[in-house]
DNA sequence: AGCCAGGTTTGGC
DNA sequence: GCCAAACATGGC
C-alpha cells in the first residue's frame, strides 16, 4: 500500500477499496453519498470527496495534519487480505470474507455512529439513511465539498436543543425522545471519548445506559465509532445466518448467540460480521435453510 | 391487510 | 435473569 500527499489531494493506492460497498451498501455509514460517481460526506466538520482511482482512492481536501486520522478511518492499518486465511477453520465465514473483497470496516466519528445506530432499531437501512439525512438538513451546519452544499450531523449540545415533537413531525416516530435523551447525556458529560480507551466489557455496560441503546447498538458503536473490532452485532440477518451454519448456537437467545459469537469469532470478530451481515442481508450467500 | 426492517423499553414473573 | 407486548413509520 502507498500513501501519498500532495496539493491537499490524499492518495492511496495498492489495495482494494470498494466505496459503493464500504460507504454505501454495506449500511455501517448512512452519511456518505454518490453523485456522479463521487462520493461525499462532512467529516469533523469539514466536507470531503472520495474519488475511485485504478487501485485505490484519492481523497480531498486533506490537510497535511489529517492525513493519520484519514488513515484510521479507512481501518487502513489492518491486513484485510490476510482475513481469509485467518478465519480459514470457519469455512463459512472464510466464504463472505472471499465475496467481498473490497469491503473496509471503517472507524467513524462516536457520536455519529451512536446518532445514526438509534435511529437503526427496528428500522430498514433505507430508512435509516433518509432519517439521518433529515437530521442533517434540518439540524445540521451548512459545509461546501467540491462544490457540493452538505450539511453536518448537529453536534450532541444542537440536538440536545431540538423539541420531541419536532422530530416526531418528521417521522423519527418513537426514536425520538431516544435521541433528545441521548444527546442530552452527552452534551452533561457522558465520556464518548473512553470508549476506545475502556475494555469491551466496560465499555459496552456504558453503552447501554444510554435512552435507546440496547445490546446491539452498543455493539455497533463500539465496532463501527470506537475501534473494538471485537464487538460482534447481532441483528435479525446475523441472527439467522450464524444460526444457518453453526448448529451450536442454535436456540440461544439474541445476547447468548452475540456472546458465543463473539468468543468463536475472536479480535476481529466484528470485521467479520460486517462481511457475514452484507452477505445475508443481500442474498449472496445462501442461508443454508 | 399483515409482515418486516442492522431493536429498545417497560412491566410481569 | 428471561419473556411478551408496545412502540412509529413506510415498503411490499
Amino acid at each position: 500500500m502507498k500513501v501519498r500527499h500532495r496539493n491537499a489531494m490524499l492518495s492511496i493506492t495498492g489495495l482494494n477499496f470498494d466505496p459503493q460497498l464500504s460507504l454505501i451498501d454495506s449500511a455501517q455509514s448512512f452519511l456518505w453519498r454518490e453523485h456522479e460517481g463521487r462520493y461525499y460526506t462532512v467529516l469533523n466538520g469539514s466536507g470531503l470527496c472520495l474519488e475511485s482511482v485504478q487501485d485505490g482512492f484519492v481523497l480531498h481536501p486533506v490537510n497535511e495534519a489529517e492525513v493519520e486520522d484519514y488513515l484510521h478511518y479507512f481501518d487502513l492499518a489492518r491486513d484485510y487480505e490476510g482475513l481469509v486465511g485467518r478465519y480459514a477453520e470457519f469455512p463459512p465465514v472464510a466464504e463472505a470474507l472471499a465475496k467481498l473483497p473490497g469491503l473496509r470496516v471503517l472507524n467513524q466519528p462516536t457520536w455519529e455512529v451512536l446518532v445514526t445506530f438509534i435511529l437503526s432499531a427496528n428500522n430498514n437501512v433505507e430508512r435509516i439513511r433518509k432519517l439521518t439525512w433529515l437530521l442533517c438538513e434540518h439540524f445540521g451546519e451548512p459545509v461546501a465539498a467540491d462544490g457540493l452544499q452538505l450539511r453536518s450531523m448537529p453536534g450532541p449540545a444542537a440536538l440536545a436543543a431540538v423539541p420531541e415533537a419536532a422530530l416526531r413531525a418528521l417521522g423519527f416516530g418513537y426514536r425520538a425522545p431516544f435521541l433528545v435523551e441521548t444527546a442530552k447525556r452527552v452534551r452533561d458529560g457522558f465520556d464518548l471519548g473512553a470508549l476506545s480507551e475502556l475494555p469491551y466489557e466496560e465499555a459496552h455496560e456504558r453503552l447501554v445506559t444510554l435512552s435507546g441503546v440496547g445490546d446491539k447498538v452498543a455493539d455497533c458503536v463500539l465496532l463501527f465509532g470506537c475501534g473494538h473490532a471485537s464487538a460482534f452485532p447481532v441483528d435479525v440477518w446475523v441472527a439467522r445466518l450464524m444460526e444457518a451454519w453453526f448448529p451450536a448456537v442454535r436456540g440461544l437467545s439474541k445476547l447468548k448467540l452475540q456472546r458465543a459469537s463473539r468468543a468463536m469469532l475472536g479480535d476481529e470478530a466484528g470485521i467479520v460480521q460486517q462481511f457475514m451481515f452484507h452477505c445475508a442481508r443481500c442474498g449472496i450467500m445462501g442461508l443454508g435453510m
